[in-house]
DNA sequence: TTATTTTTGTGCGAGATCGTACAAAAATAC
DNA sequence: GTATTTTTGTACGATCTCGCACAAAAATAA
């Protein structure tokens, strides 16, 4: 798993010890598994091996952080949907992709299954912060409409309304993760999931 | 909104100045809104009218509160769904009754839309701390159970399978309140849920 | 009235956490 | 070789947070 980066050099100056990109992913893989006002800027500095003025210089404090991380997680999911959406597959095997690639990065984490960063920890902080909140609301959007797509190449003949439940199932798959719920069950509903919007 | 509750005399001593229900309510609804870790005991104590040597002495520590209020949650959402269960309305009644009293919940909230306090606060503090993890999951395990009885009632073929897609559909209404969806919203992707699952 | 019991509320100490100041280090530019 | 620039890493102060000690308060029991 271990990704080395290169560090590119920035002209004059004394060079950085560490790749802006693999920082926020450690510090990613943090807030995920702790939550956001659970991750100290002491945990942070740990997981990434940057220490605090450094991570301060680099991206603010720690909710700029935590947001890039979002970003970052954002642009990866946009991606991993386009590609999906490109490879054209039948129904039955888009949903399943679907679905069984959500469930696998699912049961990822440092400390067990962590589910998705945006649905578990996000969420926690969307009420009375509005950043973060509006964070939230495009990554759901984000799901949403990628989904409808799919539906649309899968032939629905309601795309929005199926995405949004295809995406909700994906959301409590999520939350099932994290409270230690066992592969199986979740592809368990996953199926039913597909069966039911395969009508 | 004022329950005003009696306050037991327990015999010698001085006598409590609170109630230890409507203090686990104000608890509750604190932690709902700023979550597990963003909540300290001096926002418990304004919010209770508790304060700190109070609180630890009636319910011991930070964690153990958050729990009894999990705990109280549990229980009044068991009631909930044997009264539902009890009214043995037709199908469509009942799943109508079942998602919009869960959005009208979830649009409730001190700080705008709250949810659910175990999908949107536990959820985050399960990966690391097992006794929330197991408050979590049998909150689940409470509603798919409960929901898979109401399935079998309005005489589903799969009750189990309807039923945590049901569930799952309320775990997302949750999320998706709190990052600010507006009602009529919550409302489709119900009625949507409602449509497929009576196929 | 006096003793006993229980709760209240102020106050405290230890430690965590945040964000930054500042000097040393390590590169390039001249 | 010297100056300049950028990053590093230690150190610091301010604030928050937890959990509890302890005396004052308010009830009942004798």
């Amino acid at each position: 798993m271990r990704t080395d980066t290169k560090i590119a050099s920035r002209g004059r100056g004394r060079p950085r010890k560490f790749d802006e990109e693999a920082v926020l992913r450690a510090a990613l893989q943090r807030f995920r598994t702790l939550g956001y006002s659970n991750t100290s800027l002491d945990d942070l500095a740990e997981a990434t091996g940057v220490n605090r003025p450094s991570l301060y210089a680099t991206f603010g404090d720690k909710k700029a952080l935590y947001l890039a991380g979002l970003a970052r997680t954002h642009a990866s999911v946009d991606a991993t949907f386009r590609a999906l959406h490109e490879a054209a597959y039948p129904p039955e095997k888009m949903l399943k992709a679907l679905f069984i690639g959500a469930i696998e990065g699912f049961l990822t984490g440092e400390d067990g299954p962590s589910g998705c960063i945006a649905v578990n920890t996000a969420a926690t902080e969307a009420v009375t912060d509005p950043d973060i909140r509006a964070a939230l609301a495009a990554f759901v959007a984000l799901q949403d409409g990628w989904i409808e797509k799919l539906m649309v190449q899968a032939g629905s003949a309601d795309p929005l309304g199926d995405a949004q439940i295809a995406s909700s199932v994906i959301h409590s798959l999520s939350t099932r993760a994290r409270a230690g719920t066992p592969r199986e069950e979740l592809i368990r509903i996953a199926k039913k999931a597909t069966a039911l919007l395969l009508g």
